[in-house]
DNA sequence: CTGGGGATGGGGCCC
DNA sequence: CGGGCCCCATCCCCA
């Protein structure tokens, strides 16, 4: 057999006993051979669990029995690894587990995935699912779900973000389960055996929002998060934190900007190749696309549970509220929605200056007021108390703070770029709104739109100027 | 390498 | 129930 061609990872040959001459050619790419012989191979090992032929191990799910081969249970779990490689002596015939962790409902989910490579995930199983995969330390699967609560929440339908999509679909092709913990960088390959689900198109905010109301009856049947103290499934909720992009502005990491190093914050490339018409309506849509999905996604988490979390004096049981992602409780309701975002990575309060993206208002106004405004009466450079009279705001890109005259006067107006002096009464360029008029509502100073361009952030710029902040009330 | 300070994130709870 | 305040923990930068 003469190999004719290199095409990267697969290889064409040429059929035994044809040459070059002979017409027409048959050629063998060898990545559909395998990809082909894998399936089968797959679907073999997939009938023979059905039929419970050599099936040497037993696994026991709140009661429900599940017969499968230990091989294939090994090469696709990490948990199974350690169960089924433990004894100098060898293993016995076969092989028991139980779980009581996780559902059979949801255990059929996951050995339907290592047997068929096909995880039929929705977003009533999703949690459970991941939770699972998660104890049994089958990482792709938790990739998946993560990118399918992702995609979920991914409610920021810019036109930069198309391309992510596009990425995040390919990446959510859903691949064999046999071998995957070595192979599931691989995904775009020709491995792939089945094509990934309906809902991970190229527009997956769409076909995520079909999907969504596909299921509205099953309310009921997403039970809460079971989680077991002792399990990897605690792991969970890092995991989860880990599940956002860190390149999506919407979904940043916690602490993802800081980790990204000391570069500028992210600027948003405008987008001028569309008639303005045909722009004005996409992000009207994108508007109602991202109110929906906002709602669909907290409509689609587990249920909150309450649970009593301890007796006051009375002796009456004190309910609690527990996050399902982890095992954390709050007296309110409204703090654990809070609290969600840890998990969802929502971070709904954009910052107008910077776009960095915040869970919580509060925390966006003081980001605001120390970075922006310099509402810190204290000199950067000596820390000495200042004034909103006697302390200079100097300005740095986006960054303002303040410094007494004599630091000032030591660092030299020479040596600081000044792009000039603003009159006191001057707002600074980032206060105002996208088309330079000064909004009348405040809090559109910190608040961003969706379809606002970024302030410019003029790094090399430094500029002092004297501002009476009085007129910069933000409430 | 280390300690201090700034920025940020999250929880509790009051209004 | 949302907004807001306070407090604390953590991370990161810098001297």
């Amino acid at each position: 057999m003469d190999m004719v061609a290199d095409l990267g990872a697969s290889r064409l040959y040429r059929a035994p006993g044809e040459s070059s001459h002979q017409q027409p050619q048959r050629w063998f790419n060898t990545a559909d051979i395998t990809a082909s012989h894998q399936s089968n191979l797959l679907k073999q090992l997939n009938e023979q669990r059905r039929q419970e032929l050599f099936c040497d191990c037993s696994v026991l799910v709140e009661g429900q029995l599940f017969r499968a081969h230990r091989n294939v249970l090994f090469a696709s779990s990490g948990y199974f690894r350690m169960l089924l490689s433990r004894g100098p002596d060898g293993l016995p015939e076969t092989v028991n587990a139980t779980f009581d962790v996780f559902s059979p409902e949801t255990f059929t989910v996951i050995l339907d995935f290592i047997y068929s490579g096909q995880l039929d995930l929705s977003s009533h199983n999703v949690i459970e699912v991941m939770s699972a995969a998660s104890y049994l330390q089958m990482n792709s699967v938790i990739t998946y779900c993560k990118n399918f609560i992702k995609s979920s929440l991914d409610i920021s339908v810019k036109d930069e973000d198309s391309d992510r999509c596009h990425s995040l679909s390919e990446t959510c092709s859903f691949t064999s389960g046999v071998g995957e913990e070595s192979t599931e960088h691989q995904q775009q390959g020709p491995r792939s055996v089945s094509p990934p689900p309906a809902l991970w198109t190229r527009d997956n905010s769409r076909s995520q929002s079909s999907f969504m109301g596909k299921e509205p009856e099953q309310e009921g049947s997403a039970s809460a998060l079971k989680t077991n103290p002792s399990s990897p499934a605690n792991e969970l909720s890092a995991e989860t934190d880990d599940l956002h992009d860190p390149q999506d502005p919407l979904y940043t990491l916690p602490g993802s900007e800081r980790r990204r190093g000391k570069g500028g914050p992210k600027r948003r490339v405008p987008n001028n190749t569309r008639s303005g018409q045909h722009e004005d309506l996409d992000i009207q849509e994108a508007r109602t696309l991202k109110a929906e999905k906002a709602e669909e996604l907290y409509a689609t988490l587990p249920p909150i549970v309450g649970v009593i979390g301890h007796f006051n004096k009375d002796s009456n049981p004190v309910m609690r509220f527990k996050c399902p992602f982890c095992t954390h409780t709050v007296k309110r309701k409204a703090d654990l929605k809070r609290h969600l975002r840890c998990h969802t990575g929502e971070r709904p309060y954009p910052c107008q200056a910077c776009n960095k993206r915040f869970t919580r208002l509060e925390h966006l106004r003081s980001h605001f007021e120390t970075i922006h405004q310099a509402r810190k009466l204290v000199c950067r450079k000596c820390k000495c108390q200042v004034t909103e009279e006697t302390g200079h705001v100097v300005c740095e890109g986006t960054r303002r703070y303040r410094m007494c005259a004599a630091c000032i006067q030591e660092v030299g107006c020479d040596d600081i770029p000044m792009d000039g002096l603003q009159t006191a009464n001057d707002e600074p360029a980032l206060l105002l709104g996208v088309d330079g008029e000064e909004e009348g509502d405040t809090k559109r100073n910190w608040m961003v739109n969706e379809d606002d361009d970024l302030a410019e952030d003029s790094g090399a710029d430094l500029i002092i100027q004297q501002v009476d902040d009085s007129d910069e009330d933000l409430q």
